[in-house]
DNA sequence: TTGCAAATGATAATCTTTCTCATTATTGGG
DNA sequence: CCCAATAATGAGAAAGATTATCATTTGCAA
């Protein structure tokens, strides 16, 4: 029997529920995920794991990434630039959408539920139930007084 | 000299309006663009384009793309498998989103007005000036009466 | 018509992601 | 606790999409 003193990360709790085989790697991975609160590419979140455990591989990363999106346990997103960056799953309530600061290229999360209604709306309107919304927008900063890096 | 009775595309004449040199490519280009209703990627830019001009190269496609894109021709779209895919750029009025088909991953154009404006109003609530909108959902046909395979 | 700058074609190079395969690690059963 | 079956990993090759290179050709203005 294993003590529950080994405190795995919640995405690794995640991970073993689907019935997934929790190595090493994954264990590492999933947590360089919880930990994480931003947008990451594979390449960043590589890095972030091989300060965690020095020996796992990008090919790891790539799979490991593409098999937790497959399970449900994170999203897979496009913000241009040619790589895919990955965040956590939504729970199951509303999901959350991208601003995109045209100059920074930061990325802002925000939620709105008039938004997903109004769009669950015009699905089912079309005669489709929705299954999941990609939205970002684009958008530069108004200028206001203040300059803004 | 010539006369005016080569029709140029649409698309040809935008080009010249934008002051880019009109080469025999990009005419043939601008012309498949024009004749297309569809969200082609590069591939299927280039063969279209080699049954009106066969000594084409997918490069110029690659690059007129590019440079279309940058001159507000084109919008370059992602509905995922890895291919850019693109559609001529609207006009001044309300932008238009793409439903697809979970089932036969077939993309259908809608508009929205109230979209629109909710889009807008969100953007202008967090301090910006909304640039961009990339958005696309993601249904699957609602089973009404019979059964589906 | 002529010349020059820019565009093109063919292909190499780059970049991201997936695949291959020999080695290693996990997990359940004795 | 140990063993074997089985799946995961590491390293690098391979694939797929896009961009860069460079010699040659072309559009366009004078």
């Amino acid at each position: 029997m294993k003590e529950p003193n080994s405190p795995d990360s919640p995405l690794a709790e995640l991970c073993r529920q689907r019935g997934l085989k929790l190595t090493g790697q994954r264990r590492t991975i999933a947590f360089v995920l919880s930990d994480s609160d931003d947008h990451p590419d594979v390449e960043e979140l590589y890095r972030r794991a091989v300060e965690v455990d020095p020996r796992i591989s990008i090919a790891t990363v790539y799979r490991t990434v593409r098999l937790f999106e497959e399970n449900g346990i994170l999203q897979r997103r496009d913000f241009g630039g040619g790589r895919a960056r990955y965040e956590v799953a939504d729970g199951d309530q509303g999901d959350h959408y991208h601003l995109i600061d045209a100059d920074s290229g930061r990325v802002i999360e925000f939620e709105n539920t008039e938004l997903d209604s109004l769009l669950a709306g015009i699905v089912r309107q079309m005669g489709y139930d929705l299954v999941t919304t990609r939205l970002s927008v684009v958008g530069r900063p108004k200028a206001k007084g203040g300059t803004r890096d």
